[in-house]
DNA sequence: AAAACTTTGTTTAATTTTTGACAAAGATGT
DNA sequence: ACATCTTTGTCAAAAATTAAACAAAGTTTT
């Protein structure tokens, strides 16, 4: 359960349905069924259903879902209708790669800053903007009004660096190291930890490699 | 269920557990109880007993667990005791920092090629290999032996490639795309849907943001 | 305007996942 | 060597998640 009431499964799969939704506004269909859109993605009607009731009821007997309706709807509940500023501390490869994702500027989340410990990469401009030291840090967090760090460092120093995030009043952190950061739980954290990934993606395959194929 | 009998919820969980042993036995710390290991991992001591029960008896009671031992039959079962040799499609920043990021090889995962469709890249050398054009991925998956594929590229690209590899023979897909992949079934399709973790982390912000605390 | 059809929202049932409990096995201390 | 303590592996209970079923509401067709 999230801290509202609503199932963590649920929250997951938000995501998704606000993607196929996207796409589906885009290719110009009005509305859809829960069970054309289960289809679609590969899961029950019911699941559909019972996830969005969560929040409401957002569709008609006999007719469905109004795709723009419902896309719209499920943007207020992921807050991708507001802006949100952001920024990647960590401008290597990672961090300039997500600094150059246009699409999460579609969703309001705003790369305000990015930042490095490495002098040589200090004024370097990336997607117009300039990389700039630590030690500027907590004063550009408070001038800038920033909700969100993305923290694409190694470890050892996202560990430090959170701490200073959270002293300055951050909201929300995106973590890209390979570690847990164990924060007050007032602070958002959402871990993108690659490595285990991997690792999953590892044990499937070795499943796979090893079982004899009754298909 | 994964197809071996073992729920996705356990397989998801194991390479957390991988990661904790790997710094307790860095720590030099040589035998763990599961209760220990639940209060490090913040998960319940129960759950730590019956996830590694799916494979086997790894423990002993009054003493607890071997910590090097457990840490290499999780290896074991997550495949990370084996070589593979990976490719990357899209040599952008994505493609470039997972290219770059060393840990990797050291859970066998070798990165073994790099390629891009677009020429001013080619020949471009990233941790010493060359980044090649698209022409030569059909040949270069047959004669380097190559199991995984990484796809960081644009989704309308991701979904043509992934076909190519799927024809010549690739066996997982390390999907950063955001896109969902629809492939035979004996394909292993890993996803990171960074767009989806960010609105996840936005979802518990704006959540947080509206809520009046009462800690 | 009525009949037939569609589809939601919701309730109930089934399944899966997580937690709690404890006997059996072995370690530790005297 | 014996008693005590620790801790596993496993079984049973509780909680959470998913799927099925269906009445009520609304749409479409005739």
């Amino acid at each position: 359960m999230t801290k509202d009431g609503i199932s963590r499964a649920v929250v997951k799969r938000l995501p998704r349905y606000y993607r196929y939704l996207g796409e589906i506004l885009e290719s110009g269909v009005e509305r859809i069924s829960s069970n054309e859109l289960s289809q679609k993605m590969n899961v029950t009607a019911s699941q559909i259903r019972q996830d969005l009731n969560n929040f409401g009821g957002f569709g008609q007997q006999g007719y469905g879902y109004n795709v723009e309706h419902l896309y719209l709807e499920i943007g207020k509940i992921l807050g991708v209708d507001k802006k949100h500023n952001m920024i990647i501390i960590g401008s290597g490869n990672l961090g300039q790669a997500i600094a150059n994702y246009t699409n999460f500027e579609k969703r309001g989340f705003v790369v305000t800053g990015l930042f490095d410990k490495n002098p040589d990469l200090h004024g370097k401009i990336v997607r117009g903007m300039e990389v700039l030291p630590m030690e500027r840090l907590e004063q550009f967090i408070v001038e800038h009004n920033i909700d969100i760090a993305a923290l694409t460092i190694p470890k050892q120093e996202a560990v430090k660096v959170a701490e200073r995030l959270v002293d300055c009043g951050i909201k929300a952190i995106w973590n890209f190291a390979h570690t847990d950061l164990n924060l007050p739980k007032e602070i958002v954290v959402e871990n993108v930890h690659l490595s285990e990934s991997l690792m999953r993606l590892s044990y499937n395959l070795t499943r796979e490699e090893n079982q004899i194929h009754d298909d």
